[in-house]
DNA sequence: GTGGCGATGTGTACGTTGTCAACATTACCC
DNA sequence: GGGTAATGTTGACAACGTACACATCGCCAC
C-alpha cells in the first residue's frame, strides 16, 4: 500500500513533519510531540525523520521555533487591538501591555503550544529568524518607553527579565500550574492585574510624570 | 547475590525510592527521576516500586513534594536570614521578601529539584502537609501586611498569583531559561530588582504610608 | 537515451522505559 | 506451628529513540 498511496519521496516531509508536531503538541504538549508519533502522522516510517533532523530533540527545537513565532503573532495582534493612534508616550507602554496580554493570552489559548515553546532551549547554532520573536518584541516596546521618557534610563537594565518572568511565571501557572482549568473570565482579569503590576513596578515612579501626579 | 547483600523484604523501601529519587533528580531533573532508575539506585527490582506506589507518577509526585518542602524550608531560612526584630509593618515587608528571595535562592542553588517542584501538579486526594508549604508562606505575609496596613485590603485580592507568578516565572528563567548558566552574582542582583520591582508593584501606592512620603 | 550516483525513505534490530501477570519469599497472627 | 497477606522477583509486552543495511527515486554526465 505503501506505492499506492503516496509516492516514495514525499518532497516536503521535513515541513510535514513539523506540521505533524504542531498538530500534536497543540493537543497533548510537548509530551506529545514524539518522533514515532510525528512520523506515523506523516504517513512515513520512524527512521524517515532521520534524514532531514540529527535527533529527536532537532526535531522538537525547530517545532519549538514555531510555536514561539505563534506567539510572537499573538502579541503583535494584542498590540494591534489596544490601539496604536496615541502619543508616542502612551503607545510604548501600550506595546508593553500588548506584549504582556499577548503573552497570557497566548499560554490561555494555547497551553498545548506553550507548554512547547519554552520546554526546550533554543539552539544558539541556528540561523535567527527575520521576524521580531516574543523576546525582541519586548525588548523593542521597553526601549520605546526609554525613547519616549516613560521609563528612566537607570531602571532599563534587567527590565526584560523581570518583564519577562513575571509575565512568562503567571503564563505558567495558567498554562501548566494551579491556575490551569480555572474560570477564563477570572484568569484574563487576573492576567490583567499581573500585566498592570509589572508595568507599575518597572516603571516605578517615573509613570507618575506621564499620568500626571494622581494619588 | 540478592540474598547475601540484602534481606528479601527491604523494609524501609518507600522512603529509600523517594531517596534515591531526591538523588537522582537534585542531579538531573524531573528526567532523571526514571523508575528503573530509582530502583536500581536502591538496589531493588524495577516492580518492587508497585507495591508501594500506584504509578511512575505517583512517586514522582511524592518526591517533588519533598522538594517543595525543602523549598519552603529555604523560605523560611532566607525570611530568618533578613531578620525580624523590626516593627510589625516591615517585619510583613521583610517576609514577603524573604518568601521571593527564598524562590529565587532555592532555584539557583537547586535547579534539579525546583524543575522537578514545579513539573508536576499536586494531586488534590493526597493528605495535606503538617508544615507550611511555598504557597502557604506567600499567603501568610500577604496576609500580615493587609493586617498591619501596608497593603490595602482592595489589592490584596489575586495578589499571590502576581506575586508567585512574577517570582516563580524569574525563577523558571535561571531555572530552565535563558539565564541558565549565567553568573551567580548578576543574577542574584537581578532577582533582588525583580523582588522588589514585585513588592512595589503590588504594594503600589500604599506602600508610601510605611516609608514616609520620599520621592 | 542511459548509466550511475546522491538523496530520500524502508525494514529490522537493539537497548531503554513503564507496566502487567505469575511466582517466590518473608513477616505476622491465631 | 501453619496459613495468609505483604512484599519482592522474573519474564514478558508495547512504545520509545536510534543505528545499520537496504530499497527506491531524481537528476546530471556522457
Amino acid at each position: 500500500m505503501t506505492t499506492a498511496d503516496r509516492p516514495y519521496h514525499h518532497g516536503e516531509l521535513p515541513e510535514a513533519l513539523i506540521d505533524a508536531g504542531l498538530r500534536l503538541s497543540r493537543a497533548g504538549g510537548a509530551a506529545a510531540l514524539t518522533l514515532r508519533a510525528v512520523t506515523r502522522e506523516a504517513g512515513v516510517s520512524a527512521t524517515a525523520a532521520y534524514r532531514h533532523f540529527t535527533d529527536h530533540d532537532h526535531l522538537r527545537r525547530d517545532t519549538a521555533r514555531r510555536t514561539r513565532r505563534a506567539l510572537a503573532d499573538t502579541m503583535l495582534a494584542t498590540i494591534a487591538e489596544l490601539g496604536t493612534d496615541l502619543p508616542a508616550a502612551e503607545t510604548a507602554v501600550q506595546r508593553l501591555r500588548g506584549v504582556g496580554l499577548g503573552y497570557i493570552r497566548f499560554a490561555l489559548d494555547e497551553p498545548g503550544w506553550f507548554d512547547l515553546a519554552f520546554s526546550m532551549p533554543d539552539d544558539p547554532t541556528a540561523t535567527p529568524d527575520d521576524a521580531p520573536g516574543p523576546f525582541e518584541l519586548l525588548m523593542e516596546s521597553l526601549d520605546a518607553m526609554v525613547a519616549t521618557g516613560v521609563l528612566s534610563p537607570d531602571r532599563r537594565p534587567g527590565a526584560e527579565w523581570a518583564c519577562w518572568g513575571s509575565v512568562h511565571g503567571f503564563a505558567d501557572l495558567v498554562a501548566r500550574g494551579p491556575l490551569r482549568d480555572q474560570e477564563r473570565v477570572v484568569v484574563d482579569q487576573l492576567g490583567r492585574n499581573v500585566v498592570e503590576a509589572v508595568i507599575a513596578g518597572v516603571v516605578a515612579g517615573s509613570l507618575d510624570a506621564l499620568r500626571g501626579p494622581q494619588a
